[in-house]
DNA sequence: CTGAAAGCGCTAACAA
DNA sequence: TTGTTAGCGCTTTCAG
């Protein structure tokens, strides 16, 4: 392996001279980097990044703690945060916790043990005390998730309002009995989903019926099932607002399978807006959620900590926005 | 920060024997161990791995190169990837590449400058020699994708059989006239499932008509759009094999559109089994392929390399399984 | 079973 | 603008 004593002794210089070449060339005189530089090339130098890594005590490299790679959601987010990281030369260290608290303490060892330099969570179940104690220390920014009483820099969107849009919308179109399929209620995000739906119901003088509220997962099967209660009511719905896409999805097919046609006999609302929702037939009125800007967003407000920027502000919250398709019967209207 | 020296010192030991507590923990004597465990614990001694990394120049982490981390066969397969890993004490470095080759190149660089202990390729655009310059160097193995005339260790399907498969399926449920729209050409798994679309109409004595070979990007609007093109023949398939999932959801919606039935009027065959193949409705006819097994066996094929095991078998061809739903029309059969 | 000591290859004062 | 030098904190011979 050759190192940079080989090369500075090819050169004629010093090492020093080598490690300013690779690192701050400015300091260098032309004739003398661009000697370097051809010695570089030619014995093929490759600088030992450990060695680097281990002087400097930094590593460019961030960590993101993901729930679960293999929902869009997350893939997405995380295709934010690998876009901006590359763009400023920060690598991304993938932890998947599998929804599992003892993961994400696990993790919390990389930072401590400095084998990353910052880090982004996308599910923070951890205890709020130990949180603080960690981004006292650490440059950390919470997204997608998020929490509340505790300082802790937070991308992500408003999810009452956008749930109050969604479930307006529905309203607007002239249904009163709007049900609400909800996330898993331990999330905060799911509260506030449903605190949104509430509001609307509320200011547009509607009553909260708690039967049509119901939890779901976020699966299909969820959706579904949910679904499935809800049609044997009584009063049954004429529409839904469902936490997510792929919930929605589980309500239009439960829908279908008792005989009724989305929208004509249900209208569905979803949220999220990933790729599933535009290509279900039929295609999804949902709440988009930019979750590559999210991801990218996140990604930037970590590098500001890591390169001790004053943080002004510490919540950021991205527009979202209402994607009429055919499941809320919107269309329908229009066209008549 | 507390170091090495610091729980030597107050355990009476050397720096030698608490680095054998911490790595080598057996070949300390009981109570030597446990005083100096008991000492790490007090001082809330972390070890700085960057030194470790540094000092063994190994790092734990291999580097997974993905065309695109929001692809959902992608994002299965990575979950695979991590969650062997992570069970082997790996860590996952991640590499986007956006398709793009450069990229391929940029991060063969980790490898080389040894930031990382191997490497998973979901895709191998890079020049066949210098990847084969690299895996005569390097840990490496490929899966997704593969290639021809490299000996690159590989983990994949069959896609020629299964593709032959799906193909078959279509020809016993009574279909003479059975489409294919394939992935892009320019990949050999493509190619693949072209190959086996063909020998499954040539087994069965039909002729091989160009014109129903259509070549998609695996998009639902290429999925659409062909899927348009072949309706409008003078002689419409009644059947298509679909070299995805997402394309069938276009194939599928093109037909709806033009006032035909899936699968009364059309059956329709995916590939993947991707969530989406069984929300969609009509549920999608698809062939499994274990993505999460294949990550999981690429990155135990990985370790194999890393520890210097000798490679008997260089080619995994994993099982791949015909899940038979609605968009086929075979379920209608057995109905009746 | 334990200790002493020699670096790993690079960076960053400090000096020149 | 360049060189000299002193480590960073750990692991690993080698000796005892």
């Amino acid at each position: 392996m050759v190192k940079m004593n080989d090369v500075a002794e090819k050169a004629n210089v010093s090492k020093a001279t080598v490690s300013r070449v690779l690192r701050n060339p400015e300091t260098v005189k032309k004739d003398t980097r661009e000697k370097v530089l051809a010695i570089i090339e030619q014995l093929n130098y490759q600088p030992n990044i450990l060695a680097r890594h281990f002087r400097r005590s930094e590593t460019n490299t961030i960590l993101v703690v993901v729930p679960n790679i293999m929902n869009t959601v997350f893939s997405h987010i995380l295709g934010g945060i690998e876009h901006a990281a590359c763009e400023k030369g920060y690598r991304v260290l993938l932890a998947n916790t599998n929804k599992q608290v003892e993961k994400e303490y696990e993790y919390l060892d990389h930072l401590k043990q400095r084998q990353v330099d910052g880090m982004i969570l996308l599910s923070a179940r951890m205890d709020k005390g130990v949180l603080g104690e960690v981004m006292r220390q650490y440059p950390v920014v919470l997204t997608a998730d998020y929490l509340e009483g505790i300082a802790i820099p937070t991308v992500s969107i408003d999810n009452v309002s956008s749930a109050r849009t969604a479930t307006e919308h529905l309203i607007k179109l002239g249904h009163s009995r709007v049900a609400h399929i909800t996330g898993p209620l331990h999330l905060l995000l799911s509260q506030d989903r449903l605190k949104g739906y509430r509001q609307a119901l509320l200011q547009n003088n509607l009553d909260v019926d708690n039967i049509l509220i119901q939890e779901g997962d976020f699966s299909y099967e969820s959706g579904y099932n949910q679904m499935t209660k809800l049609l044997a009511l009584e009063h049954p719905p004429t529409a839904v607002f469902s936490a997510n896409d792929e919930m929605a999805t589980g309500v239009i097919k439960a829908a279908k399978d008792y005989g009724l046609s989305v929208p004509e006999d249900l209208a569905v609302v979803g949220f999220d807006n990933i790729k599933l929702s535009a290509i279900y037939d039929p295609g999804i009125t949902t709440i988009a959620q930019p979750m590559f800007e999210m991801g990218k967003k996140a990604m930037e407000l970590l590098l500001e900590q890591i390169n001790g920027v004053e943080m002004t502000k510490r919540q950021y919250v991205l527009e979202n926005e209402l994607i009429i398709r055919d499941s809320c019967g919107a269309k329908l209207l229009k066209d008549n």
